[in-house]
Formats: structure tokens, C-alpha cells, sequence
DNA sequence: GTCGTATCGATACAAGTGTATCGATTGGAG
DNA sequence: CTCCAATCGATACACTTGTATCGATACGAC
């Protein structure tokens, strides 16, 4: 008896998630409101309203929407044993984090809206914190292939790699995301490459 | 005939400012209003009205005011001969970065804030981009430098790494202002060390 | 002293906000 | 078909926002 009726509400709880996103990328944060967002998603705001219940609720979803899209992307990236190399894998990661698309640029955006108020917010900081614990991992992992396969140079800090890499990470994002919309991204492009080379340097695969 | 009354008004709009830096860095960019400011500042709202007119030209201002105390900090580090060696000017600044103090934490907060607005503002890019240029000038002599005197791997690319050296700066602040406030640092610390020590590692220095 | 004016705090106003609540509608259960 | 509950769009409400404008005030010139 208590069946859903018509409608499929997490499909359309996406839906307006993806809305947010898009006023996000566009204005900013600072222009999403239930109204904005509905307008956006063709939906009227008593929807959205019910949908979340508070504005809230509302932005924690999409920021979750948003970090799942980012973490589908990054696991897109396999390095191991018969796949790309140490190197080659995370030169594909940290470009793969330009924006050279539209929806690329639009996704970096979001980002840099949601981390401006995980700066504020324990809230979404928290969000974020598992997010870094997962990259972490992940990291920890390439790393420690990598080192067995002797792609880094001897000697290094693995833990202190993994932050480094980390901190590219947040880096380059950030760094693309205030370029003008004309501008090059050959510098960063470059700065990918000087940090790989430096990264390995000094191991068997060298040159 | 027309000379200013009783105030100091550069020295109360730079209070202002302080006091918008202060909400920025507390509850964000959105709970700063022309009103909370001046109650913040111990104004009236009237008067913050009419030393700035118009809430963008605040913002634009305490957006100048932030960037004069970053650079004020930058170019305490001095490298050059008879200074500071490249690789411990590198660290020194770098370490900086680091909200190891309540001070420090605001300031990387409000960055935060600006950046995001200038995501999606050209204005405050453009201000961010005229920063941008002059920490590159300031990285490019410093590289320059420590290529003349060996401490750099040999047969880098400058320009390069001067790219990557931006993107580390972007990347370390980025990266603390979201820890908890009782996290701790070590970590990015030990990402700076290894940052340095993959950037010059091969020179004579090295070791 | 008196005058003139720059500055003061306060108010007015239209717009937009989050949220609570409404009666109408609608489609499945019986 | 009839009923009923879930869902709909719309409205109400109390706030906050940016900005324009006000009469009062208080100092400098004379």
C-alpha cells in the first residue's frame, strides 16, 4: 500500500542535484536557492522543497553527487601490474584534472564552490575529509607498487609522497580554475610533466 | 575648504576591511553583508555605505587588502646570494603557508572565499591573475637563480617548474584549510620536504 | 558667536531568502 | 466506480539583502 506513486525520486533528486551543479558552475554558490535551482531543474520550488526538505539536506546531496562524479573519474585510472605504469598513470590522473571541456570546467567549479564552505562548514569539511581518506588509500597504494617496482627514486619518504601528491592534486585544480576562459593550459600541462619527472626520477624507467 | 573633516577615511576603510576578513574567515563569504560588516567594525551600516558605496567595491577593496598581506608575507623570504639557499628560501615559504597560528588560519580562509568568487567572477580573477603574475616573476628570478648556482637538477625546464611551483603554493593552502582545527600539520610539512627535495634532488647541494 | 557643509545614524523600499502550510489534483487500491 | 492518500503548484510569512534617501549633528571657516 505505501508503493511510490508516480514518479521515481531519487532519479529526480539527481536531476535537480545536477540543476545545483549547473547554477554552481555558473554563479557560484551564492546564487542557489530552492527557487533558482527549481527554475533551472523545470521544476516548481514547492518539488524541490519536498524532494529535501531543507536547503540543507539539499546541498549535502549534491555535494555527494559531486564527489561521486569525481571519484568515478579518478578509478577510471588503473595503474598496476600489466596496466600503465607508475609514471604513465599518474601523469593520465593529474591532466585528466584540467579543465578541457566545458563539463570539466563546469565540474572544477563546483568544487571550488563546495571546498570555499568545507572551509566554514565542518558539515561539508567532513564530506571532503572521507574523500581525501579515500584518495589517501588509493595513493598509498600506487605509490607502494611503484616503489616496488623501483619507478621512484630510492630512498624517498613514501608517506610524504603520498601528501605530495595530495597537495598536486589540489593544486592544479585550483590553479585551472581561475584561468581565463581563453587561457592556455600548456603551463599546467607542463607542470604535470616537471612534477611526474621529478617524482620518479632517479629510478630504473628514468629517461 | 574641502578638506576632510574628522576621520581618517583610509585608515577606517582598511578596519572595514579587517572586519570583513574576519566574517570571511568565521562564517564565509555569504554571511557578509554591508550590515554585519558594519556591526562587525562597530559602524553603522550608513557609514559603511557611504566610505565604499556599493558592496562589490567592498569586496573588490578587502579583496586588495588580503592580497597587500600575502605578498607583505611572500617577500619577507629572501633567496639570493648571501641569503638563503634555493632550497631553504623554497621551504621557508612554503612552510608559511602553513595556518599554524589563528591569524594565519583566517587569512587562508578568506583566500579561500576570494578564490572561489573569482571562479565565477572575472573581476576578482583578474585581481587574482595580477597576483598570479607577480608571484611567477618572483619565482622565475629565484629559479634562475638556483640554476646559476647548481642547486637545480640538471637539464630542467625552467618555465616549467616555475609552473609547478605555483600550483604547490595553490596546492599546501588548499590542502590545510580544510583540516579539522585540532589536525595535525606533519603531514603537509613532510609533503613540503619531499616537494624540495624532488625539485633540487641531483644538484651539488643535494644531501 | 553664526553659517555652511560634510558626515552622521536611521529609515524606507523593493527584491529575494528559507520554510510552513494550503486546497486542488491525481492515480492506484478496494 | 468510489475512495483515499500521496503528490502537486501556490501562497503566506518572517527575515535579510542592497541601496536610496532622510533629517539631525557637529565641526571648520569666518
Amino acid at each position: 500500500m505505501l508503493v511510490p506513486r508516480y514518479v521515481d525520486k531519487d532519479e529526480r533528486r539527481r536531476q535537480v542535484a545536477a540543476a545545483l551543479h549547473r547554477i554552481a558552475a555558473r554563479e557560484g554558490l551564492d546564487n542557489v536557492s530552492i527557487r533558482t535551482v527549481a527554475a533551472e531543474a523545470g521544476l516548481s520550488a514547492g518539488a524541490v522543497q519536498r524532494d529535501f526538505g531543507t536547503k540543507d539536506a539539499l546541498l549535502h546531496f549534491a555535494l555527494r553527487e559531486a564527489l561521486a562524479g569525481v571519484e568515478r573519474r579518478f578509478s577510471e585510472v588503473r595503474v598496476g601490474p600489466g596496466r600503465l605504469s607508475f609514471a604513465d598513470g599518474l601523469r593520465t590522473a593529474l591532466l585528466d584534472l584540467l579543465p578541457t571541456d566545458e563539463q570539466r570546467l563546469a565540474e572544477t567549479r563546483v568544487w571550488s564552490a563546495f571546498y570555499a564552505r568545507a572551509a566554514v562548514d565542518p558539515g561539508f569539511a567532513d564530506v571532503l575529509a572521507e574523500l581525501d581518506a579515500r584518495s589517501r588509500e588509493a595513493l598509498r597504494a600506487a605509490v607502494g607498487w611503484a616503489e616496488e617496482e623501483g619507478e621512484l627514486a630510492p630512498g624517498q619518504d613514501l608517506d610524504a609522497l603520498v601528501e605530495l601528491l595530495m597537495v598536486l592534486v589540489d593544486g592544479i585544480w585550483l590553479s585551472a580554475v581561475r584561468l581565463p576562459r581563453d587561457a592556455s593550459l600548456d603551463g599546467l600541462r607542463a607542470a604535470v610533466d616537471a612534477a611526474v619527472a621529478a617524482v620518479t626520477a632517479g629510478g630504473p624507467h628514468r629517461g
